[in-house]
RNA sequence: GCGACCAUAGCUCAGGUGGGAGAGCGCUACCUUGACAUGGUAGAGGUCAGAGGUUCGAUCCCUCUUGGUCGCACCA
């Protein structure tokens, strides 16, 4: 078989993803095993998706983080699960059917009801729900889909019904008349942390309020002129003067003519404004908290829809915008409209429907968060959980430090529905929280009972999974879950914008039930931006899709591109040029080994001898050897940024652009000896690689590996990962082999500036006094000879005089010459040179002048003024080389 | 308004505890080299935003200024 056909010059990456996946799925190797007795469990858990997602480039680098530290983990022995799930998302979806039923059948959910409309979401879940989940195997996830855990199953149900009852009991979870978020296009209340502030521009409106038994008016400024409707007090700062004298009076509210109170309230800003504020105590947060300190009545005027209800006859049936024309219409009229200027302001805005939130008095059930938000900032402070970057505890302890009661309950149909019953006979009226369904009061036994008709808040469930898929709080389910050996989990990776809807929710509950955090270290991630820093966004059309990207570039190469791009930064944009590049990288790894594949036939598996090795294979196993140990490290610390890098370094420049061209001659050599032990050496060097990049890159690792391994050996996947070898350490030879790279590198240099044509063999005069590089130069002439063109060398020592008609160049340590045989622009080459020289003294003075400073020398550490001492002695001797030279042009 | 973070090569970014400025991409010149043109070789390019301070020494620590990002609060 001809190599072409074997192993095809282009890598084709489309050819090798699904066998792949296939073979791992399907040969159970995503599932925790225990290989090392020594290793702990590690654990992770996916961030599941919502059930109407769609696989974007936020998803393909969280997995790809998820993913490489579960394939890490598992080839270093650990015992290793990745726990795939996915959520409800309660408003999400239920809007997504609502509108395809009513798209398809012309059926709003009420025609259909309660029972029927879930069944219609629960179809469409089946058919729909696991599209995402089939696009995860693209992207290579090595997750055990047998835990596989969906927030509506039974298992977190029952985790929610626990918690819930638990909570209930413990007086934690109420229920309660208070102002809430209330969106109007969802109809149901929402958290806090679901208001986003938006700019809006709108008015300043301001109006009259006449004074009861006077002639005095009021000034009231206000942007919700409609509002006034549910007014029922005008309040001023007690220390006022302006004021002081209307306290305890009644003011008349326009258009509805109702006398309020006039009160002093602290609140109350003598410079903002007029100094006068209308109190809505029904619809606004602060003029709430003002009605509950003074006592003044609450009068809703909205409908749940949002329009005004009869308690705002005037403007009744309206929605707010056009109330709001109306009232301000009608204050003209009665001539209480002032003025009306332009004001910007921040409006709340619901993150899940975007329409404008009204703050409503409502029933609604609550969850204290108070003490577990402080035992869940303590955790963090006490690093019993760790954020990697370390700078996104500011963001959880912002949200943390000022706990508020958490509005949990929603009027959705889909969702966990709230496990508190109502006895309905008048006579007992009892009301209870249970986990089972229950059918008959425990008190008067009657069966006339219902269950709270409201849902919880989606996140409640989330906040509950890094237990419920363990099992919890099924003892059985967790003992064959494995829940002792995998909670707490490792790490948690996930964006930042939900630290504090899931992490904060997750360390809260799960604190609050084991006592203990739920994972480790919290890894968050940057949002993938298009290359201009831009948010990816449907309607601006930059959108980059990750099947798109597989197709074209290959799995692997958005993967390396993803992890090479992922450190500690907020940000990663993403430009296909840059994938482009890192497929060009797992091309050249590809080729690499199809250079020598051939070669490897005769190899023994068994390595080779340390006492045999050649200098550039010390060389190169010792370079190998500190890859290793800084890629592992990274990787523990979440820099996959460096651990790339250095991979991508080692391979490239060491591997491919030394290592290999030095091995050619021997390759090609009759030399048999010499020959198996370079195969030996490069066989180890590749199989380690291919190792360090399984993790970044599964696909085409482990198409190489089918290469590479003998026949007794497992797939890569769960081979053991490289270690540092404290037996591979060659210090000297790695220095000799820079001084050798330096010096070839300026020979190649010399040659390109005046224009010698590659083939063209050339004469070179090296010259150094150091001795043992002088003789690690004369064996390594024949490498001169091949990666240089150097035809004939001699090294001498510097004592010797140097040639003349020559170019030349200096390092700290030798000076080369190469004679030339006229037809050269010397003028060119002298300029260069002098260049050159510049350059020499410039790094010649700055060490000097450290030097001369007698206070450098009696602070400065001992280690760093011996390294200056001797990092001067270079750049003297280069910079005499290069102006001894200098003269012989002149 | 409060707070956090950021400013390093043309672009995107990396630079634990102060001690000779780095990578990828892009750019320039040359090269149809038997692994790879998704390639090779060699280069050019930076007052580390500005000003002050601490220090023998500052990209790094402190203060201020300017410019930017984000979070929270604010519907008078």
């Amino acid at each position: 078989m001809t190599l072409e056909s074997q192993l095809p010059k282009t890598f084709n990456p489309n050819d090798v993803e699904e066998k792949w996946y296939k073979a791992w799925d399907e040969g159970k190797y995503f599932k925790p095993v225990q290989r090392n007795k020594n290793k702990k469990p590690y654990s992770l858990l996916m961030p599941p998706p919502n059930v109407t997602g769609r696989l974007h480039m936020g998803h393909a680098l969280n997995h790809t983080i998820l993913d490489i530290l579960t394939r890490f983990k598992r080839m270093q022995g650990h015992e290793t699960l990745w726990i795939p799930g996915q959520d409800h998302a309660g408003i999400a979806t239920q809007a997504k059917v609502e509108q395809k039923i009513f798209q398809e059948q012309g059926k709003t959910k009420h025609d259909l009801g309660r029972e029927k409309f879930v069944a219609e979401i629960w179809k469409w879940k089946e058919e729909y729900g696991n599209h995402i989940m089939e696009q995860f195997h693209k992207l290579g996830d090595s997750c055990d889909w047998d835990y596989f855990t969906f927030t509506m199953d039974e298992g977190p149900n029952l985790a929610v019904k626990k918690f819930f009852v638990d909570m209930y009991n413990e007086g934690l979870i109420y229920q309660s008349d208070y102002i809430i978020n209330w969106d109007t296009t969802l109809q149901s209340a929402i958290s806090d942390a679901e208001v986003e502030h938006k700019e809006v521009n709108g008015n300043f409106y301001h109006l009259h309020y006449q004074v009861k038994d006077s002639n005095q008016v009021l000034e009231i400024a206000t942007t919700r002129p409609e509002t006034l409707f549910g007014d029922t007090a005008v309040a001023v700062n007690p220390n006022d003067d302006r004021f002081e004298h209307l306290i305890g009076k009644k003011a008349i509210v326009p258009i509805c003519n109702r006398e309020v109170p006039i009160i002093a309230d602290k609140h109350v800003d003598m410079e903002v404004g007029t100094g006068c504020l209308k109190v809505t105590p029904g619809h606004d947060f602060n003029d709430y908290e003002i009605g509950k300190r003074n006592e003044l009545e609450i009068i809703n005027i909205l409908n749940k829809d949002g329009s005004l209800n009869e308690n705002a006859k005037a403007v009744e049936g309206l929605n707010i915008k056009e109330a709001r024309k109306k009232t301000v219409e009608l204050l003209k009229e009665t001539q209480q409209l002032i003025s009306t200027k332009p004001h910007t302001h921040q409006v709340g805005h619901s993150q899940r429907s975007g329409s404008v939130v009204e703050p409503i008095v409502s029933k609604q059930w609550f969850l204290n968060t108070e003490k577990m938000a402080e035992i869940s900032v303590q955790a963090v402070e006490n690093e019993d959980m760790k954020f990697f970057p370390k700078g996104w505890e500011n963001t959880y302890f912002s949200y943390q430090k000022n706990p508020r009661p958490w509005c949990i309950s929603r009027q959705l149909w889909w969702g966990h529905q709230i496990p508190v019953f109502y006895c309905s006979e008048d006579s007992c009226l009892h009301t209870w929280a249970s986990e089972e369904a229950e059918t008959q009061c425990p008190k008067c036994h009657s069966k006339n009972i219902q269950q709270d008709p409201d849902v919880l808040d989606t996140w409640f469930s989330s906040g509950l999974f890094p237990l419920s898929t363990l099992g919890w709080p099924n003892k059985e389910k967790m003992q064959e879950s494995g829940f002792d050996k995998f909670y707490p989990s490792a790490v948690l990776v996930t964006g930042f914008d939900i630290i504090f809807f899931w992490v904060a929710r997750m360390m809260m509950m799960s604190n609050k039930i084991t006592n203990q955090s739920p994972f480790q270290d919290t890894y968050i991630h940057a949002i993938v931006r298009d290359k201009d820093g831009v948010k990816m966004s449907k309607s601006l059309g930059n959108v980059l899709d990750p099947l798109e990207i597989i197709k074209e570039n290959g799995c692997d190469a958005m993967r390396f591109t993803l992890a090479v791009s992922s450190g500690y930064n907020r940000n990663i944009n993403l430009d296909p040029a840059k994938i482009e590049g890192y497929r060009n990288f797992i091309n050249k790894v590809w080729n690499a080994f199809r250079f020598i594949h051939p070669y490897l036939e005769n190899a023994n598996d068994k390595g080779f001898e340390i006492s045999e090795l050649h200098h550039h294979e010390k060389w190169i196993l010792n370079e190998l050897n500190l890859v290793i140990k800084d890629v592992t490290e990274s990787i523990e610390i979440y820099r996959f940024d460096d651990a790339c890098n250095s991979i991508y370094q080692f391979v490239y420049e060491k591997f491919c652009s030394w290592f290999i061209e030095l091995s050619k001659g021997i390759l090609n050599s009759e030399n048999e000896h010499l020959k198996i032990q370079r195969a030996n050496v490069l066989k180890y060097c590749f199989k380690q690689i291919v190792k360090l990049l399984h993790p970044i890159t599964p696909f085409v690792t482990e198409e190489i590996w089918g290469f590479l391994k003998s026949e007794d050996e497992e797939l890569l996947i769960i081979q053991e990962y490289p270690v540092f070898d404290e037996t591979l350490q060659f210090k000297e030879d790695s220095d000799y082999m820079d001084k050798f790279i330096e010096v070839v590198t300026s020979i190649r240099n010399l040659r390109n500036t005046v224009m010698i044509k590659p083939k063209d063999e050339i004469e070179v005069r090296l010259f150094t006094d150091n001795e043992s590089l002088a003789k690690y130069f004369y064996k390594s002439r024949g490498f001169f000879k091949e990666l240089a063109k150097v035809k004939a060398g001699k090294i001498k020592d510097k004592s010797i005089e140097r040639p003349q008609k020559s170019i030349m160049r200096a390092t700290g340590h030798t000076e080369i010459f190469i004679p030339l045989e006229g037809i050269i622009d010397l003028k060119l080459f002298v300029k260069k040179l002098e260049n050159d020289k510049s350059k020499a003294q410039k790094e010649f003075d700055k060490v000097d002048k450290k030097l001369k400073n007698p206070k450098f020398i009696e602070n400065a550490p001992i280690d760093v003024v011996e390294k200056v001492k001797e990092e001067a002695k270079e750049f003297q001797e280069k910079l005499d080389s290069i102006t001894n030279s200098l003269n012989n042009f002149q």
